[in-house]
DNA sequence: CTCTGCTGTGAGAGCGCTCTCTCAGCCCGG
DNA sequence: CCGGGCTGAGAGAGCGCTCTCACAGCAGAG
């Protein structure tokens, strides 16, 4: 091994394997037209020196960096340390990456300085592509990167129109089988605590209620919560308040439901004898609530290999199917 | 703005503002030894064309990539959905990072081939400098890469003698003030469920354990878990067994706590009545359990954020104080 | 035996930047 | 009025790689 500072270059492989920079580079980048001596040649000096490329110099010419940016909105700090959302999209999204050699840059905005840092950063096509997680309300970033011909691939629809692709689960879908299963085991008043109403997964999730209970004669109870646990015992305690003999809750997160469980005991209401609770998500830690958690799973290490499996399409150039929705599905716990 | 892969260079900006590339380096990294209103025409021109520098030109002549890499071991993936540990970890690095403009390269040596992925890359210097969290037995990369001149900063004491600095947290002062809160109550058969015997943190809240039991006249009833919560539930069946009467229990994790408490909840133990539960880390979701639980806390966005900075300071090449320990607080609640 | 057409290799330019070195211009002292 | 010292700007090399282009060598056709 060499001593700080002084690696091996391609220079010193060529002169070692006494060929030409171009030859050792056709080697190592894997071009077939090598004849085999001179290929193992070279692989043998390669070895020896126990070289390996300059990315910089590579990215130099290439115009290509091999690696990915992942960004993580503001809200991902404030819940990050009880949230494994963002935990499990990084770990899918590294595990597609890991696998097709490039690198994850992670970048958070929630910093001071952050949105100016990021779209620097990813305008100045230090990174190859960019991925965004569950954007809040309407970030212009993914768009005007995708207008300046940087790859973008962002997770949940976006609001509004965009030309962006996006790969989302399929909220209303899962939320409608929750409600129905609500109906089903012969609940009457069913109420939802409804994520934020400026991301997407809130949105959806809350239509998702009101469309299914539509087709019934029920009607609809809503409290509105942020996704945190706190919110959801909030939200609990006031649709208690507006409707005493409420006997189901759709919850549209798990940290929320658990909220809302904790509030529910506290005001001596059984689950799931007087008040079932379905929620969102299916998070490890709802298998082990009081009881345990009935809830709609969606697939979160999944939707991060997605994300990143499509990113890496556009990279190559590849065409891309606009949009993934990935299916959702109802799991059957004490709760509900 | 221009259009795709058409990006102003140094050359436009100086033909433009009627300088040389030079002076525009200088503009742009902040030399002082420019006149002001050429310092003021270049800053127009810079504005003017939307010039950002190549990063990729840049490193390659100052051997500087401005990224540094922070490498999660093969076990984060596995507790990473359910464990705030890790993502804290990246959180506390990431906003010092942020702060001192360098970019994070997250790495997983959970995938395949992930150790030999990680080793080249490192090696190859596509980064600045390298953290590692919580490294598992005994690792020979980090040490590996400081001989070769790489900065690195571990998180956790290294098991055996390395030169590597390391930022950790006081385990044993931490364990020592739990056990002491359990004596002071009143406990007199106080058990442990231990993390693993290959990873500091388990070694260290073991021994803290067992300092502490010393100055009194008990016993130590010992199992050990995996930090995960099923080992914790497992552990301490496996502990009741071994000593019915025990009327006391430090957990070595949060996680496993909760697992204890179900165990326990399970036999009918009372808490704290009949069984004291005290746990390590103050994860957030430890203020909501069934009783709220009583733990270590440990500063864990702290520590990343010590981690990066300590690297950071290795990296500009000030001497660093070898290694820093963070210190824990006894978080008293209900649960004994 | 020459010519064409291939295949495999080398020469060399150049990616966009930094940094050293040189030098022009100016101030001040002698 | 000239020379030395200083300051601020430009010229130019070169970081390590890729890729185009030229070309050597050889096979097969005419």
């Amino acid at each position: 091994m060499s001593e700080r500072g002084e690696r091996p270059t391609l220079e010193a492989v060529a002169r070692l394997a006494g060929v030409s920079r171009a030859t050792v580079s056709r080697v190592v980048n894997g071009s077939p037209k090598v004849a085999e001596p001179i290929r193992a040649a070279v692989r043998r000096a390669v070895e020896e020196l126990g070289y390996i490329p300059n990315a910089a110099a590579r990215s130099l010419v290439t115009q290509r960096t091999d690696s990915i940016a992942l960004v993580l909105p503001e809200s991902a700090s404030r819940v990050f340390s009880d949230d494994p959302f963002f935990p499990s999209i990084i770990h899918g999204v590294s595990q597609e990456l890991d696998a097709a050699n490039k690198q994850l840059v992670l970048m958070m905005t929630n910093t001071v300085g952050g949105y100016e840092r990021v779209e620097r950063y990813t305008t100045a096509r230090h990174v190859d592509g960019v991925l965004f997680a569950s954007t809040h309300g309407v970030d212009p970033l993914p768009g005007q990167l995708h207008r300046l011909g940087v790859p973008v691939v962002v997770s949940g629809r976006p609001l509004g129109r965009s030309p962006v692709p996006y790969v989302d689960v399929d909220h209303i879908g899962g939320v409608r089988k929750a409600v129905r299963h609500l109906l089903d085991s012969g609940r009457s008043r069913i109420a939802t605590i409804a994520g934020p109403q400026d991301m997407v997964a809130g949105i959806d999730r809350l239509a998702g209620y009101r469309a299914e209970l539509q087709g019934s004669d029920r009607r609809s109870i809503v409290a509105v919560g942020d996704f945190t646990r706190e919110s959801g015992a909030t939200a609990m305690r006031q649709l208690l308040e507006d409707d005493p003999l409420l006997d189901a809750v759709f919850v549209a997160s798990d940290l929320m439901a658990h909220g809302a469980i904790t509030t529910l005991r506290e005001l001596g209401r059984r689950i799931p004898d007087d008040v079932a609770v379905v929620g969102f998500d299916d998070f490890d830690i709802s298998r082990f609530t009081d009881p345990p958690l009935t809830t709609v799973r969606q697939p979160i290490l999944e939707l991060g290999r997605e994300l990143a499996r499509q990113l890496l399409r556009v990279v190559a150039g590849d065409d891309v199917p606009s949009s993934v929705v990935l299916p959702t599905e109802l799991v059957v716990r004490a709760s509900a």
